[in-house]
DNA sequence: ATACGCACCTGATTGC
DNA sequence: TGCAATCAGGTGCGTA
């Protein structure tokens, strides 16, 4: 589950740990995470984002790329033993960093470099709304699938989507093109105001997020439609609706979210 | 270029 | 109670 806001939680709180210090042993204990041991003796020299990744930046040269997925966290751990669904163990001297993942999804890479990114902007800390104006006058595609697309936008998915979407009163299947520039001053303040609120919140907890140190976070008390189909929208009353927009459940008003006037008012097909 | 379905996995919840 | 269908934070592939 884990966008922009649950990651960068988990790398702000990887610094107060890990940062300088050195791996002491790891553990590879799903055979599909083969390739990402072997790493004794080096020192993590620097942790960073890259959209919804985590970057583990080591000295002397090299990186270890963890992108979480669906279900994957990680968890600071002192105690003995090791809780279900542990994928990798990499040991340091205060504690171990476990990568927790029931549905194996996560990804861990070993590489020399940070690769060269083909994402987009981070609507946390760039976001100009007159690029981002100019790159959707080439998209049809519905703006929610704009928003969630990692090569043009990174880090935002699936809950902040509809929670952003929702703030700004756009409907999600708005033709990503049709959008004005005023438009998408909205969008990005919007964002970011969404963005900044659920790191406070230390990330949305729906399901099992969890933090570094296994405390669920508040962001969830916060949401305005994602995951509350049939409830009343908070700023109108209408009852939240849920339909699948490329593949995905996505929550919006029907009220507030229909922009009279707009492209699809009155016609919510599909 | 873009849209869709499906695949990757496991577990929880819902419906019959 | 039992079991099948459906759903879930994300991405990547093959196919129209
Ligand atoms: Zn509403």
């Amino acid at each position: 589950m884990p966008e922009l806001p649950e990651i960068e939680t988990v790398c702000r709180q990887l610094r107060d740990v890990i940062l300088g210090a050195e791996i002491t042993r790891t553990r590879v204990l799903d055979p599909k995470l083969r390739g990402s041991g072997g790493l004794t003796g080096r020192k993590v020299e620097g942790i960073t984002r890259q959209g919804k990744a985590v970057a583990l930046v080591l000295e002397g040269g090299g990186v270890i790329i963890v992108h979480l997925r669906m279900t994957g966290r990680f968890l600071w751990h002192e105690g003995k033993g090791i809780p279900p669904h542990t994928r990798l163990v990499i040991s340091f001297s205060r504690g171990r960093l476990l990568l927790i993942d029931p549905r194996r999804f996560a990804t861990v890479t070993v590489s020399k470099n940070l690769p060269t990114a083909p994402l987009g902007s981070d609507l946390l800390n760039d976001g100009d709304p007159s690029q981002l104006w100019l790159l959707a006058q080439k998209s049809k595609a519905a703006i929610k699938a704009f928003l969630m697309d990692q090569r043009r936008i990174a880090g935002i998915g699936n809950i902040y989507a509809c929670e952003i979407l929702h703030r700004a009163e756009i409907n999600p299947w708005r033709k990503s093109n049709t959008l004005s520039r005023d438009a998408w001053i909205t969008i990005a303040a919007v964002a970011k105001e969404i963005l900044k609120q659920a790191i406070t919140c230390r990330g949305t907890s729906v399901s099992d997020w969890r933090d570094l140190f296994g405390t669920a976070g508040e962001n969830q008390r916060y949401l305005m439609v994602y995951g509350r189909e049939g409830e009343a929208c908070y700023r109108c009353g209408e009852r939240v609706e849920r339909r699948k927009l490329s593949g995905r459940g996505t929550y919006y008003c029907p009220a507030c979210q229909n922009e009279k006037g707009g492209p699809n008012h009155g016609t919510m097909e599909l």
